[in-house]
Formats: structure tokens, C-alpha cells, sequence
DNA sequence: ATAAAGTCTATAGTCGTAATAGACTTTTAT
DNA sequence: ATAAAAGTCTATTACGACTATAGACTTTAT
């Protein structure tokens, strides 16, 4: 049940653009310079992935010295599993039981198989998680550990 | 989010053996090729994912004329998690949040790293399905199905 | 004009998955 | 005793996806 790293790298430069976003900066955007260092991740890998996520309508950029990129929509409007499906596909272990990417997988009956009623629940536990968690609810769950830290 | 065919298959034959089991017969025994058959499944590779689920002690077999594979313990004492964990190794999507298998991820502080948090999410929505959930349980669920179907 | 930054496409390398092969061992039936 | 049926074990192939790198191009600020 793996993330790949596209996904996991992904998800990290997202998070990173939601920081940005909250911290009420004028113009909350990073480069991939500066994301890639941050969080260690090869910089030309970073720059297909984040095109990908542009070009999935979640990222706007801007071009030339000074650019970079920043978040289409505000934070709370975008969830992991929008960002998960652009890079890695469904979320669905097996594509019998996936909403977004549906295909038949060639039991003798799908109403009584029962792997796939299983793997249904799979599927819903891990959407379950995945499309209520928005960019915002990472954040702030981020500043909650953090301020907990500060003052014990 | 993939299941691998490995894992599929696994859990195709033990559902198979479990179904099986709960007839009552007094061998309840299946050999590869019937597996292989009913659920077309390659014969060759089904044999190492059931020797493999035999090294994990969740199988017992038989050699011989007559011989097969018979479920080493009854289907309400094996999860499916067992079964995935066996051929497919974690069911963490990153290692840094996996129980069996942890490994840190790189990230400059693994407290306040929000991936890590919804990742550790997931992986429990995951085992809550796949480690409650019993071969029984499936048999069961595909028996309150079909008896339906049958008396509507 | 130049340097900084994103865009786009192609391609290489690597690894895990899926599958196949074949020689060996055990057991049953004749 | 022997042959056929069945599981055991290890090696190897084939393939594709994932990961990463390269390089030429475009846009923008100074």
C-alpha cells in the first residue's frame, strides 16, 4: 500500500505552499530552489511534479526572477486526496472497487467477491482520510504540535 | 494505493481455502490447479505465493497424489492483514509511520512533520480494515449476500 | 541585455513485480 | 516397484513503472 515518491514529494511541496500561504505573507509563494532544499528532494524531479499539480489546476505560477509558485485556491480548499489522485492515480487498492477509475477485474461475480467487498472498505478508509483532510487541517495541526512544544 | 497482484492472489486462494473450510468437508483441501482455474490465476506464480504463505505458517499442505493446501488454523484467526503483510510487507504507505517496518523518512523533525501525521492516519484506517477484518468474516459477508440474492 | 525563474519533452537508469522454467521430493495407486 | 500426481525450491527472464536527469526553450525583472 505504497506512496510513491512522486506522491509523498508531492504532498510535501504542497504543505510547504499552504505554510507559506498561512503565514499572511503579501505574496506566498516558493521556489523550487527553495523547496527542494528544504526538504531534500531532487529539484528537477520537484519541477515535473509541480507542473503536473499546475497543470491539475492546483498551482499557479509565475515566470522570471522572482517567480515561483503558489496555490490556486485557498488552503482549505484543497485536499490530500485531489493531490494523490493527480500523481499517483486512485486511491483504490484494486481498480474493481475505484470510483474515479472503474474496471472490472475479472472474478466470476462481483456482487458475491468477496475481495472486493473488503477492498471496498479499503478504499473507503483510506478516502475516508484522504478527501476530508484539506491543506488548512495539515497546518494547523502542524501549529497545534508546535505551539504545544513551545509552552508545555 | 496499489495492491499487488502477489497480494491478490494471496488473498483470492486464502478466501478460496476459507470458503472451503466452512463446508464442513472433512478434508477441506484444494490443490493449485484448482485455485489456479476457478480464479485464472497463473499456476506457477500462485505456487510461490502459497509456499510463501506457507513459510509464514498460514498454510499447511499436503504432497503427494491427493495432496494440497488446507488453512493452518481456523479462518477466524486469520486477518487479511496477516495475509497482505505476508506478501506485500507493510501496509504503512511511507515506512516512517509503519509498525512493523520503521524507517525515518528524512524530514528536518518528525514531530511536526504534517505528513507524517495524516500518513499515520492512513496506515490506521488501513489496519482497521485489514487486521479486523478475518477470513471468516469475509466467508460470511459473501454468504449473506448470496442468500439474499436467493430469497429476495 | 542578462540573469533568474518556470516550461516542456525526451530519455536514461534502476528496481520491483509478474511470470516462467525446470529439476527435485513426497505420496498414492496399481 | 514404478509411474503419475502433487507440492518444493531456486533461478532467471520480461516488463513496466518509478525515479531521476538533461537540455533547449520562454518569460520576466532589473
Amino acid at each position: 500500500m505504497r506512496l510513491s515518491k512522486r506522491g509523498e514529494y508531492g504532498l510535501r511541496a504542497m504543505i510547504m505552499l499552504a505554510t507559506q500561504a498561512e503565514t499572511g505573507a503579501p505574496m506566498p509563494m516558493l521556489q523550487i530552489k527553495d523547496m527542494s532544499q528544504r526538504e531534500k528532494i531532487p529539484a528537477k524531479f520537484l519541477e515535473q511534479i509541480l507542473l503536473t499539480l499546475k497543470n491539475a489546476g492546483m498551482l499557479h505560477s509565475k515566470m522570471g526572477v522572482g517567480g515561483g509558485y503558489y496555490l490556486s485556491r485557498a488552503p482549505e480548499q484543497i485536499t490530500l486526496g485531489q493531490i494523490v489522485r493527480a500523481l499517483d492515480g486512485p486511491l483504490a487498492p484494486v481498480n474493481c472497487v475505484s470510483q474515479m477509475a472503474y474496471e472490472p477485474c475479472g472474478c466470476p461475480d462481483e456482487a458475491t467477491c468477496g475481495l472486493r467487498m473488503v477492498m471496498g472498505d479499503v478504499r473507503n478508509a483510506i478516502s475516508n482520510v484522504l478527501d476530508r483532510t484539506s491543506l488548512a487541517e495539515v497546518t494547523s495541526r502542524v501549529d497545534a504540535v508546535k505551539t504545544s512544544i513551545n509552552k508545555p
